[in-house]
DNA sequence: AGGTAAACCTGGACGC
DNA sequence: TGCGTCCAGGTTTACC
């Protein structure tokens, strides 16, 4: 489900509900993710303080003194805050009761996922997690731009959609968002790679930029069961140029959009609007 | 090293 | 209605 935009929508939907709460309580129902959850966590995240959330590409981090809760959404995860005593639906895997203020009761952060390729990890305090060691810079930080992905380019063959999405690379930028920046800087995302310009990489990087940035101004992109902590779906899904409208008119030039499979991932583009 | 394919898992959509 | 097949927003692993 989820790129940078609908992680960074669960970290603004999760944020005032958690931060200065204090954890009661763990309960793992299947530790069985995409790696086991360490069943020491419970143990140790009570009774600590959630300072804040932070994200580092798509990963979570619940940050207090000891450590931080490391999650990830994986393709179908949703983490939600729901009022204690929310029965349980299918796929709920992870509650962590959060503590009331002034004797109200509190709330539960819920993990679900189908799917069970999220993750929830831990981080001691002082130390990087080594899956956020070999990551490429934040999209919307001043280490991104078009000189970046340039030079980071030369000499490789593979697509240039691949590459985009390749998170050594750039952080963030998924199936959904690749296809629709590609289709705003006028690149077909089959090129190669190493072959494309500067100039064309600028643009690339401007329009990744634009359209996180306004992606998740929008709430992020609904397709079929994302949702915000708070329950609300994203409205990102009415914009989307190209992705899922393979075989569709493009809304510029009025082309069949070309559907094919790019690196075992569903592609689509205009070839008038894209070379 | 870099590129590609398979693997992890469940549910929904579609065709017969 | 039911069954088989294919597909899905991600990432790691194995194998050229």
């Amino acid at each position: 489900m989820p790129e940078l935009p609908e992680v960074e929508t669960t970290r603004r939907g999760l944020l005032p509900h958690v931060a200065g709460r204090r954890v009661c309580k763990m309960v793992l129902r299947r530790p069985d993710l995409r790696l086991p959850i360490p069943p020491e966590l419970p143990k140790l995240l009570r009774g600590q303080e959630i300072h804040g959330i932070t994200r580092r590409a798509k990963y979570l981090l619940m940050d207090s003194d000891r450590g931080s809760a490391l999650w990830h959404l994986g393709m179908s995860g949703s983490l939600r805050v729901l009022a204690a005593g929310t029965p349980l639906r299918a796929h709920d895997h992870v509650d962590v009761e959060l503590e009331g203020i002034d004797g109200k009761p509190g709330h539960v952060l819920r993990f679900n996922d189908p799917r069970r390729f999220g993750l929830l990890l831990w981080q001691p305090a002082g130390t990087v997690h080594p899956l956020l060691q070999s990551l490429g810079p934040e999209p919307l930080s001043d280490d991104f731009d078009g000189d970046h992905l340039f030079h980071l380019s030369r000499g490789r063959s593979a697509p240039v959609k691949a590459f985009l999405m390749d998170q050594s690379v750039v952080v963030g930028v998924g199936n959904i968002y690749a296809a629709e920046a590609l289709f705003a800087a006028g690149i077909a995302p089959t090129r190669e790679a190493g072959k494309v310009s500067l100039d064309r990489y600028r643009k690339l990087a401007d329009a990744v930029r634009v359209i996180l940035a306004h992606a998740i101004e929008r709430g992020g992109t609904t397709l079929r069961d994302f949702i915000s902590p708070d329950g609300l779906p994203g409205y990102f899904e009415q914009e989307l140029q190209v992705y899922g409208r393979g075989g569709e008119p493009c809304w510029t030039c009025g082309r069949r959009l070309r559907e094919e499979r790019i690196g075992q991932r569903a592609s689509v583009w205009c070839s008038r609007c894209q070379t």
